[in-house]
Formats: structure tokens, C-alpha cells, sequence
DNA sequence: TTTTAAAATGAGAATAATTCCTATTGACAA
DNA sequence: TTGTCAATAGGAATTATTCTCATTTTAAAA
């Protein structure tokens, strides 16, 4: 079922930012991404569609860098370096959590994880040299 | 420079309630557990020290959670469990990030790792018979 | 095709966490 | 006492995010 450019969905525009960039974005830079394209855009619309996604797992949240909450297209486990200076995020595709740390917060908690994230601050290869 | 115990009092009081607890609280927190003991104490107070501790490595941050930005009193490296449901925070003090996963991090990232959080989430222990 | 109901959206108001501003106060030294 | 500086209260300002509601779009039924 083909879309004519009228037609095309905010929805899927948005998700499919997340899916084409490993900028790890905020609502707002998905907005300004695309604006250019969807000048109708509503900055609520993609709040709205960012809850959606994480709500039903299409996406992740990476918590607040800087004040702002940060999205990942990218559901495959991994790790993160996020940089305490510009606030770039960087996956770090080469580390993998050991599987048991999993089954130790499991036993250790009491309750039932569903989710886990491992991410390490600093400044950024850039950064570091300023 | 010993200091007299009228002009750091609130200050001092904002580290010790984050010292003796391990609610890992949230700015409106420690206000609403001081204030009784001390009237005067203004919520800008609150938030002022806890950013002053946060930079002077005093405390850490766990982030947001549910909106909120939660503190640490422990600054002992260590990893969490937040609970998706009720938002309580676990330490869980029996699991140790492998040492090796830093050098990794630096390695991989080419930037200069400061700090490592692992956080698992989940459905504690209360909530997830519910 | 026309009709209809439900879902999605735009625009902007509302909310809430956090930060900022300014006058005031306490501590201390000269 | 006077001057200076840091810490604070109180409240205004900011800002990311959520909410409301009228309108538009979609999908499906008639």
C-alpha cells in the first residue's frame, strides 16, 4: 500500500529517525531533524510517538544527558560512553555485560529485571585534548 | 579552617541526610525529611549544595528517575536496581563490575573514563506480586 | 463512493523540576 | 564598628515535558 507525501505518517518518520542515526537523540533534535521535511510537525507529536515507541520497546530511553532525555534506536543490548562534556553518546559495541551479572541482580534484588544498562562518563576523544 | 556550626548548618545537614540514608533521595526529599527540623531551610538550598556535593565528588547522581534526579550518599562504586513501578532504588552490594570492562571502555571509546554505572531495572521484590 | 468511528495530529496552554536573581544575614578580619 | 565575602531565603524565571481539545487523517463499513 503505497503513501503519497500527503499521506505519510508523522509515526513512522519519527521512528524511522531513530532508526537511521547513532546520534542518540533527544525529542527535540528529532524534531528539528525533521522539520525541514514535515513542516507541519508538532514538537508534541513527537513526545507523544517517542512515549509510544519506548512503551511498546521499539526503542530505548538513555535517561537525562545535560537536563534532556535521550533516546536509542537501537534495541540490541549494548554498552554506552556518554561524554560529561559534550554530551555526545558513543556506543561501545565492542563490550559485552556478562551474562551472569543478569541472574546475580535477579538473585540479589529480590525482584524481576527486565532491563540492564552499563554506561561509563568521561570526556570523549575529542574532549579530552581541550 | 574548623567551621562554626550556624553558617554551614544547612549545608552540613544536606550531606549528613544523604550520608545516613539509603533512600538515594531526591532533591524534594531531603527538603521535606529537614524542613521540619529546620524551618527556615528553602528548597533552592537543597538543590545549590546537593549540585555543589555532585561537583565536588561529595555524592554521585543516579539520574532521573520518573522525572526526578535521585542522589547517592554512598559514593563507593556499587550497582543499582531501580524499580520500574515504585521507583524505589537498590544497592547491590554483592555485585562487582569486572575490572577489565574499564580499561575496555577506554580503550574502545579512545576517550578517558571517569566513572561506571550499572543499573539493572525491574519489578522489585513488592511490586512484582502485584 | 459516501459515511462513520477511531486514531493521529497541531497549536498552544499547563505542569513541574530545576535554576536564577536579589536582598538579607552570619562570620570574620581589620 | 565597618567592610567583605560566602551562604541563604524567597520567589520569579526557565525549560523540558505533558496535557487538552479542536481538527484532520485513516481505515473500514455501508
Amino acid at each position: 500500500m503505497e503513501r503519497t507525501a500527503k499521506h505519510f505518517r508523522k509515526r513512522d518518520a519519527i521512528l524511522s529517525c531513530l532508526r537511521q542515526t547513532t546520534e542518540h537523540p533527544s525529542a527535540d533534535w528529532v524534531y528539528a531533524k525533521l522539520k525541514p521535511e514535515i513542516p507541519d510537525l508538532a514538537l508534541g507529536t513527537v513526545y507523544r510517538n517517542l512515549t509510544l515507541f519506548k512503551d511498546q520497546g521499539l526503542i530505548t530511553s538513555l535517561g537525562t544527558v545535560g537536563g534532556v532525555e535521550r533516546f536509542d534506536g537501537n534495541t540490541t543490548p549494548h554498552v554506552h560512553f556518554i561524554c560529561t562534556s559534550c554530551h555526545r553518546v558513543l556506543d561501545l559495541a565492542q563490550i559485552q555485560v556478562p551474562e551472569e551479572l543478569n541472574t546475580a541482580a535477579s538473585r540479589a534484588s529480590g525482584g524481576q529485571v527486565e532491563s540492564c544498562q552499563l554506561t561509563f562518563r568521561g570526556r570523549c576523544a575529542s574532549c579530552k585534548e581541550i
